[in-house]
DNA sequence: ATTGTTGCAAAGTTTTTGCAGAAAG
DNA sequence: CTTTCTGCAAAAACTTTGCAACAAT
């Protein structure tokens, strides 16, 4: 995963000025590893910047997507961030249901599924979602789409 | 997947009272195999219902999704319906991103991938999106982030 | 008749845009 | 000093809710 250091650079070198928020920003993705919602990054951002306004937040969100050095994952609950893998090989993730964080899966199904019917593949998403070892629950705590199914904790 | 019989069945025996509006939905569903947006329903539905409102789309969709007969994605470029599979056993897709019509995938990957460090697998998502036979394109027109990727057609 | 369904209007979410002042390089 | 960034305000896009009239059973 990239560092703060490296997300800081990498906005350097396109161009992009250097702004305390953004250090701050570059620091939070840079040592956090986990998933991060907007709404998450605002209100952190918030303890430091008092005056923060939300679309400055979304801006930077969607530069640092637009640059590479965040990656954007729509999960059932809304669009998140994490700073993008440094893994230059393809990969997939598991991600942990509590704390959001990714650990990297190096199988890739896609050339184990035979193509029906002259499908023409171009992209694939495979995702393993779970707890993590710091986060384990006991079975009966577990509702498998607790934090993967938006329509839940409706009804 | 659900026949046009069976989504009406299904909500009939839910004590849901079968409306013309829900006979046109359920036969939408149930002829049509690929993924819509709740928009994609309603311009369908407005051909015919002049005066339809956009919430009662929505509010059908839902709870044909929690009763079961629709199937509820999320995608990048926002939430998606499609009739259920009829499908007992545990499967995936391959999705053709430019009909959006789905193919089973017998083959799951969860099994083959090892959890790392005491990952505690709960459930996991598998997608393989293409161009199925119908919608064959030359490789040079391919983008494969066209359909699965919100931030593109920006920039 | 009873109970669920619809359209309307209105509000809640999330995300985007224009603009003028402020700050980085 | 030039160009980019920020906060503000406002709007756009998407989704949900309350309510009274209406329709299915």
């Amino acid at each position: 995963m990239l560092s703060t250091e490296q997300i800081i650079d990498a906005m350097s070198e396109q161009g992009l000025r250097i702004t305390d928020q953004r250090k701050t920003l570059a620091r939070l993705f840079g040592e956090h590893s986990g998933y991060l919602s907007a709404k998450d990054v605002y209100d952190f951002m918030c303890k430091k910047y008092s005056g923060l306004s939300f679309d400055t937040v979304y801006r930077n969100l969607r530069v640092m997507q637009e640059l590479g050095v965040l990656e954007q994952v729509v999960f059932e609950d809304g669009m998140k961030f994490k700073a993008s893998c440094s893994e230059e090989h393809h990969h997939h993730h598991m991600i942990c249901l509590q704390c959001q964080k990714t650990y990297p899966i190096h199988f890739c199904p896609v050339n184990f599924t035979d193509a029906p019917e002259q499908f023409q593949v171009v992209t694939h998403k495979f995702e393993v979602f779970g707890y993590c070892k710091d986060c384990q629950r006991s079975t009966s705590d577990v509702d498998p789409h607790k934090a993967a199914t938006k329509a839940d904790g409706r009804r």
